[in-house]
RNA sequence: GCUCCUGUAGUGUAGCGGCCAAUCAUGAAGCCCUCUCGAGGCUUCGACUCGGGUUCAAAUCCCGACGGGAGCACCA
């Protein structure tokens, strides 16, 4: 027997989505979002799922545009979120608008009606759901085909006020969920659509135009949220009046994320207010703001996969995402000294001092930043370390040399191994260093002075050492301007 | 109230009848290493919601309780 079985080996674990039901290299998924706003942390799972699996099994992926409800679109939406997709590295082989696609959906609706599995209801909102709470019909239902026909033309036509009409899709009045009984299909709106203008006034509510779509499009798998299980009983109904195939679906389980700010409209309505700076407000959860703070896509793609596909609610955690994103960045950033409110010192005794730091630590073949400082020698370190100074008399400026407590400070020689003695190497900067600024994730502002080295660095997140991870925004001679990532 | 989904360490996950005194990641604590409180190495902490049943054997199957979530919109 080989000894190294004796020994318990260490399992690597891969991770890997479950696989699909049915699936082919020509499965066809698709990503919905309304577009009301840019897309959130929340939709990089569903984007990312629906990704990882057409590329897994070489289908298609349709992006649809679900702008049935006038009075939430924002029509920036229809920009950023083909944006913020492409920067995930999802790849869209289609893409639709459901403004578009209005008189298909009527088109279903009049031969639902004919079917007889649709009716034009024409009571009191409040009344209709009362009855249907009850397992009751109201009496527009069983009203003949011919009227419902009549009755619909003049919906689509601009007969009805809003409220005064829907079309309804009949299911089972007496479903013990009370959730799956008849769902509105279009109802009359007249606020002006960002597209359309006010060319209809006959709206198609989600689970019509999504289980039409789903159909037309050749829908083949559908992954959502929990929150749409309703929602799939319902479009079922569509699906089995038509006699169409169904598609796999697929409910992951909602996902809960702390500290940070989705609501579409809260966003918007800070932004209007001064509040926030924009959709990438750091505040935020937006993809634009992930991306400003040097998340990398990569993270969330594997965040999303390894978090995989089950229909339990699971709780967000920004420590896992960060981990996963210091795994990317931690060997791609270049480090650099930052100085938090800094306390100057002069340094005694020398005439000029030298000192080099390699760009990474780990990566000694990409070279050094070079310090060099005479006449007063002056230095800066923050003001936290200065107290640190003050009270222990003795410190090291990395990479440069010790020095001694007092006003100047004392050159005290360059022997590293002071550092085994317990004394601290602080990060510090020399005089011509640049005003430099880390928006903190509450939105806060840190102030001090980075090492001039970093008007040269070429990639967009550094480390500032002993600080964290920060993605360089707006570098100048005059000023660096930096969004804070994580420790 | 009704209906549906769901319960493995702080968080996320693996396991889906015996290989489980339960995996991996992240987190926390400690040590080593390193001229960073980063990275790397090592160690430690920490979980099968509960109660019945089926079985020689249950985290795994069944039932019940309890917990978490969603829907019952002329939003998506």
């Amino acid at each position: 027997m080989d000894s190294s079985m004796l020994v318990k080996e260490k399992k690597e674990r891969k991770y890997e989505l479950p696989a699909l039901e049915d699936a082919n290299s020509k499965i066809v998924m698709r990503i919905a979002p309304g577009p009301s706003g840019p897309l959130h942390i929340g939709h990089t799972r569903v984007s990312v799922l629906n990704d990882e699996y057409v590329k897994r099994y070489g289908g298609k992926l349709i992006l649809r545009m679900e702008d049935t409800n006038p009075e939430k679109i924002d029509p920036d939406a229809y920009r950023m979120i083909p944006e913020d997709l492409d920067w995930l590295g999802v790849r869209i082989d289609e893409t639709y608008i459901q403004s578009d696609r209005f008189e298909i959906y009527y088109d279903h609706v009049r031969r639902l009606i004919e079917m007889g599995k649709a009716y034009i209801c024409t009571c009191n909102g409040d009344d209709w759901r009362g009855l249907k709470e009850k397992g009751e019909a109201c009496p527009c239902r069983e009203l003949p085909v011919e009227v419902q026909l009549e009755r619909y033309d003049r919906l689509l036509s601009g007969g009805y006020g809003e409220g005064e009409a829907v079309a309804v899709v009949k299911t089972d009045l007496k479903h013990p969920n009370p959730a799956v009984r008849d769902f509105v299909a279009l109802r009359i709106v007249y606020h002006p659509h960002p597209l359309l203008g006010e060319k209809y006034c006959a709206y198609p509510m989600m689970n019509l135009s999504v289980a039409i779509d789903d159909h037309l499009m050749g829908m083949t798998h559908v992954i959502r949220g929990k929150d749409h299980l309703n929602n799939t009983n319902r479009q079922e109904y569509i699906f089995d009046y038509f006699g169409w195939k169904k598609p796999n679906y697929y409910h992951y389980g909602l996902v809960n994320i702390p500290d940070s700010v989705l609501k579409t409209s809260i966003i918007k309505q800070c932004i209007r207010d001064g509040e926030y700076s924009g959709w990438d407000d750091v505040r935020t959860g937006t993809v634009r703001a992930l991306e400003r703070r040097g998340i990398r896509p990569e993270a969330i793609r594997r965040y999303w996969v390894e978090s995989g596909m089950k229909s339990v609610d699971i709780q967000f955690s920004w420590d896992n995402l960060y981990g996963m994103n210091r795994d990317i960045i931690d060997e791609t950033s270049n480090r650099y000294f930052f100085v938090q409110d800094p306390v100057r010192y002069d340094i005694s005794g020398a005439e000029k001092i030298c000192g080099f730091a390699p760009l990474h630590p780990d990566r000694p073949e990409r070279g050094t930043r070079k310090y060099t400082i005479e006449g007063s020698n002056t230095v800066f370190i923050s003001a936290d370390d200065s107290k640190i100074f003050a009270d222990v008399k003795e410190i090291r400026l990395k990479d440069l040399c010790n020095i001694k407590y007092g006003t100047p400070a004392a050159y005290d020689g360059n022997d590293v191994s002071i550092l085994k003695t317990g004394v601290r190497a602080v990060q510090w900067v020399c005089r011509g260093s640049i005003p430099a600024t880390i928006l903190m994730p509450d939105g806060t502002t840190l102030e001090g002075l980075a090492e001039d080295s970093v008007l040269k660095e070429k990639n967009d997140t550094v480390q500032f050492e002993r600080v964290g991870f920060v993605r360089l925004e707006k570098v100048t001679p005059e000023k660096v301007e930096t969004v804070f990532t994580h420790r």
